[in-house]
DNA sequence: CGTACTTTTGAATCGCATCAAATCTGGTGG
DNA sequence: CCACCAGATTTGATGCGATTCAAAAGTACG
């Protein structure tokens, strides 16, 4: 779909692009399965997820495929700034509102606007911070673990919003499909963890921590 | 060791930083063992790492010991710049040359001066790619697939060198120390990869990828 | 109503963690 | 120089937990 304007820019966007920016920013919806790049590809928008699940992920050499980040609300690669090309493909996996914000005028803005700079040079230490727990978690030795880890740090008051079910955690996660059913079945059984799924077409299923 | 003079700075540093800057910055010699900050500390002053090896760590809530990220040459902690206290804890595990750049003087610079802006957000870019290569590796499931893909992406023509042993290189890939030496065996037997030590004190191991 | 996908359960297998112990290493102090 | 110690390295044995393969049931969507 081509660039919308009936909607405005989410308010953090709002907040961190200096209002020139946002003049030359585009608000689109995504269907899910949609591509926003490929790997190699010459990078000329960067991406802001609204809302929806956008995976960044990459064929290992061994052909498996391997989830390097799930973003549900934040920039996509935007690591890829000053990069010649994309290390990675990015996915829609659940239906997403995207704002894309053309590379060039976002760099001179970054060049021109110092409080900018600052604002955006926040947000990777955010980035930044974000991807050393998911490294942490990654290092957890078990399913629970490494679970348990997630809810407690991208979720909301022990609270994990899940915008795409339980397959795609399991791919952030680092662990086959079955374990992770099999894990939040346990975990479900002791009392520990509260699973609840949205009545309606809005599948919006949710996991909760209890007893903590 | 109070800040000396007669080295100067570490020529990426010199590049990036800018003059005023460069002269509020102190060079010191660290041993191993030392400890740079401690989590909940409040952030005054910013290193790099030139020579020798910090890691960042952090005690899970089991009490495990978890390795967020071993520094040979960069940055430690540069997402702590904003930030009102450490979430981990810098131990020096082999004997560095630091530079400390006080914080303070570091935003002003940022905010007042945009090429210096840009180029710390390049550098913050560096350092996402890198943590993403990180998450991708410790979603491997295999010891040698790590150890292979660490020596990939964070050695130098297939050339991985070792300032701290590898019962270090053990806890960044996330696997037992037993597990590692078993996998180096194993591979070393196979011919896929070469261990050579360092004949000094300077005990400088290396692991060398072969046959690919 | 059929197709594609997720979810679920089962069973067999394998790799790694763990515990244990021996060896080797560098560095320290007597 | 040597005894000694702390840590790294190495090898072995055992058990657990995750992967893998397989198959069935549930669910969304056209």
């Amino acid at each position: 779909m081509a660039a919308t304007f009936e909607h405005e820019l989410p308010l953090a966007l709002a907040q961190l692009l200096p209002p020139a920016l946002q003049g030359v920013c585009a608000t689109s919806r995504v269907q899910r399965g949609e591509r926003l790049f490929r790997p190699r590809a010459k990078p000329r928008l960067l991406f802001y997820v609204a809302h929806g699940e956008v995976v960044l992920q990459r064929l290992a050499s061994r052909g498996e495929l391997l989830v390097l980040q799930r973003v549900r609300q934040g920039f996509v690669a935007e690591a890829s700034l000053h990069a010649s090309h994309y290390h990675c493909e990015a996915l829609v996996t659940s239906a997403a509102e995207l704002v894309a914000i053309p590379i060039d005028p976002l760099k001179q803005a970054l060049a021109t606007q110092p409080g900018f700079a600052i604002s955006w040079i926040a947000m990777l230490n955010q980035e930044l911070r974000r991807l050393r727990a998911q490294c942490e978690r990654l290092a957890l030795k078990g399913v629970a673990e490494r679970l348990l880890h997630l809810i407690e740090t991208e979720g909301q008051g022990g609270s994990l919003a899940l915008e795409a079910g339980l397959k795609s955690v399991a791919a952030e996660l680092g662990v086959s499909h079955e374990a992770l059913y099999r894990s939040v079945a346990t975990l479900e059984r002791q009392g520990l963890l509260q699973r609840t799924r949205g009545p309606e077409r809005s599948s919006v299923a949710r996991l909760t921590l209890l007893h903590r």
